[in-house]
DNA sequence: TTGGTGAGCTTTTTT
DNA sequence: AGCTCACCAA
């Protein structure tokens, strides 16, 4: 019988509280009750049990979780180490674990709050034996291969990069067959909890029949190298606590209470996790919305939060319907989206703000208009017109269905010089840079970790490309060891000749001396400076000429810089995959760009809802991929969308894109139609169509839009003008009001940088952080024109460019 | 081995 | 249109 040790430190109850019987004698005040609605109160009071809070957008969700925790910890029911609270996002964790501090005064002290991933990778580092190679004829055995408790997390890309080695090793045809495809397959499995043994037998065609067994090999060679994927750490916890009941027990004992952020967010193997968690004492409290359930495609089941009642039999439901955020006509009008959606738990959100504006509708030509208008729109807003208050850049967010849309206002915004900030994209640590530099720490740590050496053998180039790195794979296996063995046997036995052999010697000797730095502990900033600079990872970037190199530069920067934050190179390493994440400026006034599902959780007082055409959102692709299922979780996106807004919404479609370099006209969007007209003020746009913007308006720009389009397309789209007729659009038009925009000049808001005009003249070479290198052309009042050698010309604002001498400067 | 060229694809994204 | 990836010529 096997042992299971845990670590003192979290479970430690004797350093730094009061004991419980002490604890629960005094009488205690409950400040963190102070301003709490009924629903809210109930929600921090109802304790024991099952409860489900349901927590419409904006109505205080947060503040009733953290209270509940301060509660718990209030009435001596459960010490700071005996609540499991999860999150999704890191982010999220830190907030919460920030609002529970302010709360209790505890700022530390709550070790298993964190998002199911990093839980997870805590509670596996202490079972990691428990995972054993899935093999029948191994079983019994003495030395049953099994994970080991320093076990690797692959990123995404080392996942691919693995997953496409065993495709090629099968002979499958990869073009065909994308490894990117079978990543996806296994993902979708590794969420519902399914072990190679456990894929039923329906999913049995999966990527051409050989889905499982690659799965197998995968999980096969995950073991080998002792890593795991993101999807394992949940996985491989499941299955622990499936397989060994006496760890469950353990666990089921220890974490006396348990919440859950996001509920409706959850997958199959969470739920699982958190259902085996629970089984015991049933002291459950789930949190969510049905209604903002927009993961569906990458595994989030919102039957988990529908089912919740069933699953946990005398739930009780607390629902939180006071909004405290938007006005009544945003609410009104997000609320008459969302009720066309079947299934819902149903509830009726209500607010005691004043009446505010109703939300606004606007058409345009076509997307570089509806950019135009909304960069008019901002900087008019900044001084507080049509009897608006002044808003700030800050105050204001553009939310997008998909990121490409975001290009026609980054051109427009660096045109007008309209500082804005982009949320989203890849992750810090997603970067090639980052993870070039991690995989060249991970070597020397770990010379074992074939991964980060294929990653880095021949970056920066040393002239070590497939052949000779075959040559090393064989030398490794032949011999039985790790690739960086392999390639100081190669060295030794001379068999890769010419400069690749001498820069292989250069690399192998490197990695020794670092490492040897490492262990003789060496501080780990000036190791990892160090290594950067000596490999030449570095001066690779330096002498590289692409606009993108000085950026990268900087990362490499921040990414030394977070190193501070770690007393070593293997903490920091340990971390650094799931903790992250790039919160960088938040300082400066600007607008903000994102995605919808980036903007979940997030409120701003004035939102820009554009695209809403058909086809766009609701994403085509979504309504074809999954039906109804999908447009329904479309619709919740609108409705994600309408409530991030305080005071001001403004959602806008454009007649006409470019869509993959090919014009397109296209539909409002449906969920325009769902608006309920009280709540909608239709704008209608200055001067286009002769005032009027009818349905006839409208046809008329369709036919304008054919003009450069393909002639077979004629009929479609005259059938599709006719939409404007539909019943919905024309109440709207009925509604509209008959005011026009007072239009902002440009000449009003625009401040003329004569300092960034004069520092450029024409012929100047200069530097832009998105464009790379270009030379002046010309110079017209506040903007100049510039040639880039990469990106074509464009017109800007001089305070966005720098002298080209001056871009280099990026010390390291 | 490298770097240039053409073909194919294209939502959303955390950990 | 723009990016990634695979293939091919130098």
């Amino acid at each position: 019988m096997t042992r299971y040790v845990c670590d003192m430190m979290d479970f430690d109850d004797s350093e730094g509280f009061e004991s419980l019987s002490s604890r629960a004698m005094a009488a205690r005040p409950t400040p963190y009750m102070d301003g709490l609605n009924p629903e809210q109160r109930r929600a921090v009071e109802t304790l024991d049990g099952p409860v489900l809070m349901l927590a419409g957008a904006g109505t205080g969700k947060t503040r009733a979780l953290t209270a509940r925790i301060a509660h718990l910890l209030n009435t001596a029911k459960a010490r700071p180490n005996e609540i499991l609270a999860v999150t999704f996002t890191n982010k999220a964790a830190r907030e919460m674990k920030d609002r529970v501090g302010k709360l209790t005064g505890h700022v530390e002290g709550m070790p298993w709050l964190g998002t199911f991933h990093a839980i997870c990778v805590k509670l596996l580092r202490r079972h990691a034996e428990l995972i054993k190679r899935d093999d029948p004829l191994l079983d019994g055995g003495q030395n049953v291969p099994h994970l080991k408790s320093n076990f690797t997390i692959l990123d995404t890309d080392d996942q691919i990069r693995l997953l496409k080695q065993l495709i090629v090793a099968e002979g499958i045809d990869d073009k065909r067959w994308p490894a990117r495809a079978l990543a996806g397959v296994i993902d979708q499995w590794k969420n519902r909890a399914w072990t190679p043994d456990q894929v039923p037998a329906s999913e049995s065609s999966a990527y051409d029949g050989k889905g499982v067994a690659l799965y197998r090999a995968y999980q096969d060679r995950l073991l080998t190298l002792n890593a795991v994927d993101f999807g394992d750490l949940l996985l491989h916890v499941v299955t622990i606590f499936q397989t060994h009941s006496d760890v469950l027990e353990q666990y089921r004992r220890f974490f006396r209470y348990i919440l859950v952020d996001e509920y409706q967010d959850t997958n199959v193997a969470q739920y699982m996790w958190l259902r085996l968690l629970a089984g015991g004492h049933r002291n459950i409290c789930c949190v969510g919305d049905d209604d903002q359930s927009i993961y569906g495609w990458r595994g989030a089941e919102v039957g988990n939060i529908l089912r919740f009642e069933r699953d946990f039999e005398g739930a009780a439901v607390i629902r939180l319907e006071q909004n405290y955020r938007s006005t009544p006509h945003i609410l009104a009008a997000a609320s008459g989206v969302i009720a066309g959606n079947k299934g819902r738990l149903g509830k009726t959100l209500w607010t005691e703000m004043e009446e505010g504006e109703k939300v606004n509708l606007i058409g345009h030509w076509d997307g570089e208009e509806e950019a135009r208008w909304v960069g008019e729109e901002a900087e008019a807003a900044l001084r507080g017109t049509r009897g608006r208050r002044a808003f700030a850049l800050n105050d204001m967010a553009i939310l997008v269905r998909a990121s490409h849309q975001m290009r026609a206002f980054e051109d427009r915004f660096l045109t007008i010089g309209l500082p804005y900030r982009v949320i989203g994209g890849p992750r810090f640590y997603e970067r090639l840079e980052i993870r070039d530099a991690m995989a060249y720490f991970r070597v020397v740590i770990s010379p074992d970790d074939d991964l980060a050496f294929e990653r880095i053998v021949n970056t920066p180039k040393r002239g070590l490309g497939d052949k000779a790195q075959q040559k090393i794979q064989m030398m490794a296996r032949s011999n039985g060891v790790s690739l960086l063995e392999g390639a100081r046997l190669m060295v030794e036995t001379k068999g890769i000749g010419g400069k690749g052999g001498a820069e292989l010697a250069k690399l192998v000797a490197g990695l020794d001396r670092w490492r040897d730095a490492l262990l003789s502990g060496r501080d780990h900033i000036e190791l990892a400076e160090v290594i950067l600079e000596e490999s030449g990872y570095t001066d690779m970037w330096l002498n590289d000429k692409t606009p993108e190199a000085p950026g990268r530069l900087d990362n490499l920067k921040e990414l030394v810089k977070a190193l501070e934050n770690f007393e070593n190179l293997q903490g920091f390493l340990e971390h650094v995959s799931l903790i992250m994440d790039n919160e960088s400026d938040s300082g400066e006034d600007k607008i903000t760009m994102m995605t919808l599902h980036a903007a979940k959780g997030l409120e701003f007082p004035m939102v820009f809802l554009p695209g809403w055409e058909d086809g766009l959102f609701p994403s085509q692709r979504s309504m074809d991929e999954s039906g109804q299922k999908g447009l329904e979780e479309e619709r919740r996106l609108a409705y994600v969308g309408i409530t991030r807004a305080e005071e001001v919404c403004t959602i806008s479609f454009a007649a006409n894109r470019r869509v993959y370099g090919q014009w397109q006209s296209s539909l409002p969007s449906r969920f325009i139609d769902e608006l309920p007209e009280k709540h909608v003020e239709v704008l209608t746009p200055p001067g286009l169509y002769g005032g009027g913007f009818g349905a006839a308006g409208m046809a008329q720009a369709q036919t304008r839009a054919m003009g450069g389009g393909v002639e077979s397309d004629i009929t479609e789209r005259a059938t599709k003008a006719d939409v404007y007729n539909s019943p919905g659009w024309r109440r709207l038009q009925a509604n509209a009001s008959a005011r026009t925009l007072s239009q902002p000049k440009e000449s009003r808001t625009m401040v003329i940088d004569a300092q960034a005009v004069s520092a450029h003249s024409i012929d100047d070479r200069v530097f832009h952080t998105k464009f790379g290198y270009g030379t002046v052309e010309a110079i017209e009042g506040d903007k100049l024109e510039v040639a880039f050698d990469k990106a074509g010309t464009k017109k800007l604002v001089g305070r966005f460019l720098v002298p080209a001498d001056q871009a280099g400067d990026v010390p390291f």
